[in-house]
DNA sequence: AATACAAATGAGAATGATTATCATTTGTTA
DNA sequence: TAACAAATGATAATCATTCTCATTTGTATT
């Protein structure tokens, strides 16, 4: 809620298009969102921002630690907010929904066996792609 | 061994372009190779394909099942043999080295975790990315 | 072995997401 | 309010990959 310190934290001036979007991430039903999809919301909010500017501010906020970017497998990137703790995702390959999810036993395995193999793990992308089993699939898009 | 029958099997027409891409593959020191890297490698050995064709061949392949495509985070994808076994990958963010490991546990979980939410799994990527530890890194490229 | 024709190839254009340029605008600080 | 670095936005550039289409090649048939 209080954006203005948290870009003030993060060294970032405080302008116009930094705070729209990072109250578009604060307010949208959706979590997870792709440069583009951000660009239009603002747009057909009457709030335009540059489509470079959105793209420059997305990764500065992933730098900031403001934001988490994501690659699935679509071509296109998506960011969310940071809530602090890591999760997996699930997306769903017939209306894109995604699932959150964290297993800290495949978290503990993805640990042992990187260093059991001379390597100090930096990070790691675990993406599930699933068919909804419910005849409706509830999150059409 | 016996390419031309792998084409055959798969309803290809045995072409050169699609012999030497599959040859390179099975004689190549490199397991993971991007469609630049198959493009090059066939160039500097004389026999030089069209990279259009290279793309498209690769993809044939991957449909066909000879190939399996992996994305890694640098922007290109890169292609390996299918040898039939399921795998993971560890790769080394400062060679470009990449480890392949298989851990049932991780397997199941990620199963039981999709299931448990109304997911039939499909596929799922597990990619770590990390840092050798070891002094000198062994695979430099 | 020569012919016929669909399928495959290759050069280069097109695409789509993302980044770089650079002249203009804006936030901050004095 | 002035001063100035930082940020913005329109547009060009990039880069991996795909598309187009005229030419070539593999294969099946005389
Ligand atoms: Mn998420
Ligand atoms: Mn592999
Ligand atoms: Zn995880
Ligand atoms: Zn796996």
């Amino acid at each position: 809620m209080q954006q203005p310190e948290d870009l003030k934290k993060a060294g970032l001036k405080l302008t116009l298009p930094r705070l729209k979007i990072l109250n578009l991430f604060e307010n949208s039903s959706e979590r997870h969102l792709s440069a583009e999809e951000v660009y239009k919301q603002l747009l057909s909010t009457g709030e335009d921002v540059g489509l470079a500017t959105v793209y420059r501010v997305l990764t500065q906020f992933e730098q900031a630690g403001l934001l988490v970017r994501q690659h699935f497998d679509n071509g296109k990137s998506v960011f969310e907010l940071n809530k602090g703790e890591h999760h997996d995702h699930i997306v769903c390959l017939q209306c894109g929904h995604v699932e959150e999810f964290y297993d800290p036993e495949i978290e503990a395995r993805q640990e042992r066996n990187t260093s059991e193999r001379g390597f100090a793990i930096q990070e790691h992308v675990l993406h599930i792609y699933a068919n909804c089993v419910k005849e409706n699939c509830p999150n059409k898009t």
